[in-house]
DNA sequence: AATGAATGAGACTTCATTCAT
DNA sequence: CATGAATGAAGTCTCATTCAT
């Protein structure tokens, strides 16, 4: 009982690690990131890293893979059978996509991840994530298919690829929006395409 | 004419520099690769590059200038309002994107440069070129809307834009497939979701 | 009280790479002393010295500014206004004169930088030591006026002037000499060329 | 003859290099300034300069000896034998310091090699400079003590040394002076503290 | 004889990591 | 466990000097 109290804290002291270098790292990018800054921002000693983390590439590694974790649950959590028409399927698309607005505005940093520190971590690690998302949105487009409320003839795999890329891309220009509204509209010129494309009905 | 030949050897010889820069700093990124890693590339001494660069950041620079032209060139060398139907705009877009994969088919470490170079050379830069690409495809959407063939209540700017973000992430992830098969695969789901949407007609 | 015996540490280690910094300038010069000849000194590394100093031009400062202040607290120490006669007055100069060389007898080095460090400090830095000399230098000679000891008609700024000259490139001169009994000969040639100039009485 | 002429020619370029360089050592500093500062200032490619000079340091001697020479003609152009009496030797001290402060007017920047220059050179060349004009400063004085019309206790030695190191510290600091008139003034303090001390008669 | 492109030794500086306290 | 002083590898940049043209 008392180990396990002892490991909560170090549980504990490593969340606050993890939570300061990701501020750090969306601030200044790996590389102008120093272990003297994290450390600065926690008021501990640099030194004191090394008994949570073996490296900087091992804490941005772990950094990386928490801040993925938040954006693929919003992805996953959704059960992709759930809806039985295109009027459904786009209100859990616009839902989807209005989540990762909201974790997006509550931590503006969050997204930087996506893009910047690719060649910090392992290029593979974020194949991954996207795998993963790629895969969930095939699902989606399958479930339609199969309820015939989204076209017979679709790529599932390309498009769901295509709409993973418009997803990640996308939201890294939210973040550059002036305000919610705008970032509202750019959603939604986004779902217009992805159900109904450019040409007249 | 002396002069002339010197200046010319100088500029090749500059050329040459840019081209193993390109190279070195698509194959490690800006902060991996060292000055020394560029000058081994030439079998020059490191020393020389200060004759032709200010320093590396200036070499980066430039570096990304020039991927960045030869992008833009295949979007900016069509003309807007050349189609007057939605086949010819359909070919169109599929001319310039398969421009856009043959260029990078051709050179396959150009396109690290738009999403992982961004935090050494001005964020702005990127901006600028995107702005740029922005308003070009929003000068294609609004003809369609003029000659009737494209949706009348397309959101032009926003719609613009999401076409865009498809584009260059679309790119970036056409390079890590096999064949150029698939990448036409990947094209013609880009294309068709573009044009038609997902849902059925 | 951990904090400050810390501190004290601390402080003890900075002086040590001062006074190496003073004798590795005072042998080397300025530009030809290396960061790793003072670490050598020590037997530091030479990433040491950026944490107590800025940078090269930080440490010279320094340095500088401690050998100055030695210098001027010897001159600056004396009451102007101690004398009343001139008997006392040539005491007193001879007493200042002898201090100085007292100095440099001790630490050899520390001369070297009244000239020969002047491009790497500030000119400025030099000048307002001189000036501070030069002021109490014309205190005395005002209090020797004052009390008819000394001639009416002295130029007194000029005058203080010539001497502060001839007190700093006369030490300098004293360094180069064999031995302390050239050197009081020295000093006894200036203080009778102050006093009673070339000429006969 | 032909020889003779491409001799001329050749020992012109080298003496403008010269010039050059003593503008730019002084402008500068012997660190501070590059080989292409000088070649610049010509005109010419720097590689021109290794044709005329081993490399920079024998620039820097070169150059130094010649400032030496400059000042050196000037003491050593007067006959110490001249002077018969205190009035005459008066004179001709003014009338040496006048000169040295009309080079000094008219290549304002000749002086600092004196002091700065220090380091780069031999410290032996300039002592053996200074021991020249110390001699020559002595035969001045000696023949006084022989005419009768200086003290006859003086320590001719040492207070040649004095006088000597007067007059090099002394033009120094002249330089810094706003005005001719200053310097005239400066010149006066120093003659008459030279000749009759501070002391009243 | 003149040039200036190329060179590389050498100097400075940073910062991730270690380890004695 | 925590600390932060010490370290030195690694990287950038300068500039005197050489040498092919």
């Amino acid at each position: 009982m008392r180990r396990r109290l002892q490991t909560e804290k170090l549980d504990q002291r490593r969340e606050e690690i993890l939570d300061a270098s990701e501020r750090i790292f969306a601030r200044k990018g790996y590389h102008a990131a120093g272990i003297a800054d994290i450390a600065d921002e926690l008021g501990l000693g640099h030194g004191t890293f090394y008994r949570y983390f073996k490296n900087k590439h091992d804490i941005a590694l772990q950094v990386f893979d928490r801040v993925m974790m938040r954006f693929t649950a919003i992805g996953l959590e959704e059960d992709p059978t759930a809806s039985n028409s295109i009027e459904e399927y786009r209100a859990q698309t616009i839902r989807i996509l209005h989540r990762w607005l909201a974790l997006a505005e509550e931590r503006p940093h969050l997204l930087r991840f996506f893009h910047e520190q690719t060649v910090a971590v392992d290029m593979d690690r974020l194949a991954h994530v996207i795998e993963a998302y790629t895969l969930q949105t095939a699902r989606f487009l399958q479930n339609g298919i199969d309820k015939a409320f989204l076209r017979a003839d679709l790529d599932v795999r390309n498009t769901a690829e295509v709409l993973v890329a418009l997803i990640f891309e996308g939201t890294r220009r939210a973040l550059g929006m002036p305000d919610a509204e705008a970032r509202r509209r750019w959603v939604a010129a986004g779902v217009n395409l992805m159900f109904d494309g450019i040409r007249p009905r």
